[in-house]
DNA sequence: TCATATAGGGATAAATTAGTCCCCTATTGT
DNA sequence: ACAATAGGGGACTAATTTATCCCTATATGA
């Protein structure tokens, strides 16, 4: 693995969930789950563009970072489900008011971000 | 300057957002301005773990985004000052709430952060 | 005269994140 | 027998982001 060779900020409340929250898929895996979306196939079915090796990866420091949970089923083919503790859930209407701004400037962003390419 | 390979996604609210805030330093540069600090010296000041280079892209990547405005005075040595558009302003409650779960959920999200290293 | 402050950017290197490719296990369907 | 599905991970490469170093210009204060 990866071993980080600069120490993070702790320092303020941004500093922490950014290094939570940080992590291309991560908010989208949350937002998923949430949803009702547990196993890992579902949702990388519900988020193509993604790499499974990825994907994984963000899965499990969000179970590092107590935000999800892993159940394994003991069965074969195995199965697994991801579900959110008390402590993720309380981030979703965070990531909700992020949507939110998203959509409500959808035009406008769209249009600023194709201009500068 | 530094040509992107992958076309990003667009498609929803939190690609958006994602486009315009994820930087290292965007968030706090939109939180400072908003404080009323505009020169870039002193948001340099305000952020000193951040490289001068990499604040100066930064903020010139929030302007092409029309979230902030930059002023030049023409006078010498030279002044500049940055503020927040209104399409900018609107953004600050949405910053505002990711600031405070990290700061209501401060002591575990440490916890996790340092565990995972 | 030399250091400091102000603002900015090119060239380049380092750090970090994401992606591809391949391999393993065992079951079910064709 | 062979492909597909399910979940996972090592080795490695590519993409992207951030940092370092150095150079520009002018004015003021020590």
């Amino acid at each position: 693995m990866y071993e980080r060779k600069v120490i993070p900020n702790l320092n303020c409340g941004l500093d922490l969930i950014g290094e939570v929250l940080y992590g291309k898929w991560k908010i989208r895996l949350l937002w998923f789950i949430n949803e009702g979306h547990k196993r890992p196939s579902e949702l990388q079915r519900k988020i193509p563009d993604a790499s499974r090796r990825v994907l994984n990866m963000q899965l499990k420091e969000l179970e590092e970072h107590e935000l999800v949970t892993r159940k394994i089923y003991p069965v074969v083919p195995p199965k697994v489900e991801y579900s959110l503790t008390e402590f993720g859930k309380t981030v979703i209407p965070v990531i909700a008011a992020l949507g939110q701004w998203g959509d409500e400037h959808g035009d406008r962003l769209r249009n600023v971000i194709l201009k500068q390419l």
